[in-house]
RNA sequence: GGGAGCUUAGCUCAGUUGGUUCAGAGCACCUGCCUUACAAGCAGGGGGUCACUGGUUCGAGUCCAGUAGUUCCCACCA
């Protein structure tokens, strides 16, 4: 067989992920098995892969791949998010560049384009995580707008309206003047900005020249203003109470109101009350019965309302208006200023805090069961730092705004009765006639009467409900799937969605189906640069993942995100971290090809075979209890780093080193089959990290039918480990480990054989390994001794003396270092008798503990006897 | 302003209910090797006052308090 030195990924990968695909693998249907089930966070239906996605998916695969191997019925259902405002940004821009404005042609027309372009490129990130090797059932791909799906939504929209939790209100909302519509305040940033403080005065009505002064930074604002709010208490504007100002530029008198909300300390103590452009001033308006004048534009420009500057942006303004101002002698005077300001998480424009009339859902009772959820165990955050930030969140929560307005998305089932203020909720046109024929008691009313609200609702009112509408769970209650899937077992994602979509995951999970939507939230870390700056297109600091999957392979790209990202830790990306994965599977490669380079013979396996077999079968399944362990914690990182360990150290540094045999000579058959067998183990405890190489040896290793693939394979059952053997070979391991550097530091050639005397009371074990040790050793000759030989420099593993003659002894050497360890052995006995020798420890100490305190005391003594008879026999 | 977390080797992190010399791992680094699977490799090695101060305890990296630095979340002052 002619293997390449290095392994080659690319073609490899794409052949089996096709057979996979072709032999169904991943399908899951309900059985009589136990399901282990994940539905994918959605990613956004035009996105394409992240190094985020690399993360969070291979998290998942790993999960769904073990589970599928240890005989669960594995189901991880992907799927795509519509993503309203982001898919519909992405379109408004598209057709832009086809030179179609958004506001030239109609719904309709709009949602044609925006359909036709999910058709195209939607779903591209689905290929690609195939190109991941993910294993998700993808028959069952979702999409947030598929009919049923959609149907779902509206139908909990309209469940909720019925209930009473949604409600239309004149709320203060975030918003986003670039893509016109209102945000949630989790998806505004707050920034600090430079900016200014303009101290504007306003002249008292009826005066000659009394004026008041406040401070703004958004002094365009003025133009809606109608109050000047005053602390009641403050004494320095007693003489004002009752009067009225004049608003600069305009002439508008407005009432100067008393309210406790003006903090007297900022500013100059007075306040512009501007109700329709900022939330607290909203509040004293609402106090104080105050006019409401709206001067901003959807567009961010000044509306007709505010008089001046009409048409024109508020940045724009803001500059002009303070020309204005201070030729009308109105500015006072302008202080630099930072202060926080809201950007849109998705178009970075300058939030603009707007009255609007919105559909909310009341969270105040819904939320209850959810928190309690987490709260009580029942569903576990990982790692549960996280618990305190959910808990905060929800015991603050707030109602939702589900409305947007945009057009991409499920638009809101309401509809207006035109002429009137009546509205129905209905899931159909018919039903919101029948509606509202009751409602309005007019019989006669017709579709044409009625007038469908123009908004959608937010991209998390219907993602919310992803683990039940993965499984049509609403619109089909009792279905097959949704019996036997749900609850699902694990979620993967990032913590930045806690409150977006986790806690209203759960949430509706606990209303819609009285059920908790998964047991576990895996919180990921982000993926950061290795300055920790955060992964960014800006930045450009992102590798392209399939670039990376060329270069390295997918395999060898999901070692490398693994090997250092604890949960909820970021991952600080470094390409040395691919590497890293990338050199992983080269080594399990060209172990695969020194097997399958042996000769075989029909002969009886060596002494030293069977002991090397015996030890490895013992690690295996030492180290596969370890991984279970690591597993259960959710401890990805660890796990694979006892995978890479086993796999590397134990299998190739030490037990193909014990079984290499003798140069030109053939080897043992049963050693072989043995070897293979631990090959095999191996190769099922790596597969959920690494599934493409290890599928390849899986079937390079032994002649299998096409379709026994290993990762439908059942995971082998370790046995109890024989601890003796795993101690014993430690002991070797010592020894060789020692006899190298002894010969490292005495320049003896690897190659020159030697002779090796133990001087030992445990001369059984030794001789047990007698043919292991002349092999890893090349030994000449090995025997006991009862003294130290002459001529030979000698070394101490544990209680143990070796020797090995010398040609020149550096006498002065050996005694310094045996001096050096002395000091340090009196120096722990010393501690020891301390303790020992402590009434209150003796007294109060666990038995246990003074027990292994008094053997800790006995073997320093031996030990010290040993070494201070070594320095007389050195003269 | 409110809340939560973090601080252990050059870097990223483990360290389970306090108890073996407990101070660890991976990477990086240093030294020697192209040894017939692999230089994407082999063998060997150095490196930390566990942020600081005090307390509890027979015993503290581990528990408590304070200090400093740092990160995140929430709210937001015009």
């Amino acid at each position: 067989m002619n293997l390449s030195k290095q392994y080659q990924p690319t073609e490899i990968e794409d052949r089996w992920y096709a057979k996979w695909m072709e032999a169904q693998v991943f399908k899951s249907v309900p059985d009589e098995r136990e399901p282990y089930t994940i539905t994918i966070p959605p990613p956004n239906v035009t996105g394409i892969l992240h190094m985020g996605h690399i993360l969070n998916n291979t998290l998942q695969d790993v999960l769904i791949r073990r589970k599928r191997m240890q005989g669960y019925n594995a189901c991880w259902v992907p799927g795509t998010d519509h993503a309203s405002i982001a898919t519909e940004a992405k379109v408004v821009a598209m057709l832009k560049e086809k030179g179609i404005n958004k506001q030239d042609i109609s719904r309709e027309e709009f949602l044609q384009h925006a359909w036709e372009w999910k058709e195209k490129y939607g779903g591209i990130i689905l290929s690609q995580l195939k190109k991941l090797g993910a294993s998700c059932d993808w028959d069952r791909t979702s999409f947030t707008m598929d009919p049923e799906y959609s149907q779902s939504v509206l139908q909990v929209f309209c469940d909720l309206y019925e209930e009473g939790y949604i409600y239309r209100g004149n709320r203060m909302v975030n918003w986003d003047p670039s893509a016109q519509t209102a945000v949630s305040d989790e998806e505004v940033n707050h920034k600090d900005t430079p900016g200014h403080l303009y101290h504007l005065r306003y002249q008292i009505e009826g005066s000659e020249d009394e004026y008041v002064t406040i401070a703004t930074t958004r002094p365009e604002t003025i133009l809606g203003d109608t109050a000047i709010a005053i602390h009641p208490e403050d004494e320095r504007y007693t003489h004002l109470h009752g009067k009225k100002a004049i608003v600069p530029l305009l002439g508008r008198a407005i009432p100067i109101i008393l309210d406790d909300y003006v903090d007297r300390e900022f500013g100059t103590g007075c306040l512009k009350v501007t109700p329709a452009h900022d939330t607290n001033d909203h509040e004293i308006g609402l106090r104080h019965s105050l006019e409401v004048i709206d001067a901003l534009n959807p567009d961010g420009t000044i509306s007709e309302a505010g008089q001046l500057y009409v048409g024109q942006d508020r940045f724009v303004v803001r500059k002009q208006i303070k020309k204005d101002l201070d030729a009308a002698g109105n500015l006072v005077k302008v202080e630099d200023y930072n202060h926080s300001v809201g950007y849109s998480e998705r178009t970075d424009a300058a939030i603009e805090p707007r009255l609007s009339a919105q559909w909310f859902l009341n969270m105040q009772e819904l939320s209850k069961p959810a928190l309690e959820a987490v709260n009580n165990g029942e569903v576990q955050l990982i790692p549960p730092k996280f618990i305190n930030t959910y808990r905060h969140w929800m015991e603050n929560v707030r109602d939702w705004c589900l409305s947007r307005q945009l057009w991409w998305g499920h638009r809101i089932p309401a509809y207006y009765v035109k002429g009137t203020n009546e509205h129905v909720v209905a899931m159909s046109e018919a039903e919101a006639v029948e509606k509202a024929r009751a409602k309005t008691g007019n019989a006669q009313l017709t579709a044409a009467d009625l007038a469908q609200d123009e908004d959608v609702l937010d991209t998390w009112a219907s993602s919310w409900l992803w683990p039940i509408s993965v499984f049509n769970g609403l619109t089909q209650p009792d279905n097959e799937d949704i019996n036997y899937y749900y609850p699902t077992n694990d979620l993967v994602t990032a913590p930045e969605i806690l409150f977006f979509w986790v806690a209203r995951m759960i949430i509706a999970g606990y209303k819609f189906k009285g059920q908790k939507p998964f047991n576990n939230v895996y919180l990921t870390g982000i993926v950061r640069d290795d300055l920790r700056r955060k992964m960014s297109k800006s930045l450009g600091n992102s590798p392209d993942p399939l670039d990376l999957i060329e270069q390295y392979g997918a395999d060898g790209i999901r070692v490398g995100m693994l090997l250092a990202s604890p949960a909820g830790n970021d991952l600080l990306y470094k390409e040395s971290l691919v590497e890293q994965g990338r050199n992983f599977a080269n080594k399990i490669w060209n172990a695969f090809r020194l097997v399958k380079g042996w000769e075989v013979a029909d002969i009886e396996p060596s002494e030293r075979d069977i002991l090397a077999l015996d030890w490895m079968e013992a690690r295996v399944s030492e180290v596969s209890a370890e991984i279970d362990d690591h597993f259960e914690k959710f401890r990805i990182s660890d796990a694979l780093m006892s995978v890479y360990k086993l796999k590397w150290d134990d299998f190739c540094s030490w037990f193909l080193e014990f079984v290499k045999p003798e140069y030109g000579q053939p080897i043992a058959r049963k050693t072989v089959e043995g070897a293979i067998d631990l090959f095999e183990k191996n190769l099922q405890l790596i597969h959920p990290f690494m599934p493409f190489i290890t599928e390849e040896l899986w079937h390079g290793l032994r002649d299998r039918a096409a379709n026994d693939f290993i990762c439908v394979s059942k995971l082998f059952k370790a046995k109890t480990p024989d601890m003796s053997v795993l101690g014993e070979m430690e002991l070797m391991k010592e020894v060789i480990s020692a006899v190298r550097n002894f010969r490292m530091s005495k320049n003896i050639p690897n190659k020159e054989v030697i002779e090796l005397f133990i001087q030992t009371d445990d001369q059984a074990t030794f001789e047990k390994y007698r043919s292991l040790l002349t092999w890893m050793l090349k030994l000449s000759k090995m025997s006991f001794v009862t003294e130290k030989v002459d001529g030979t420099g000698s070394l101490r593993v544990q209680a143990h003396q070796l020797f090995i003659p010398l040609g020149a002894v550096d006498i002065e050497a050996e005694k310094e270092k045996i001096q050096k360890e002395i000091v340090y052995t009196e120096g722990f006995l010393q501690k020891v008798l301390k303790k020992l020798s402590n009434e209150r420890f003796v007294s109060n100490a666990p038995e246990k503990v003074v027990a292994m305190e008094k053997k800790k005391q006995a073997d320093a003594e031996a030990k010290l006897e040993v070494l201070r008879r070594s320095m007389e026999e050195l003269g």
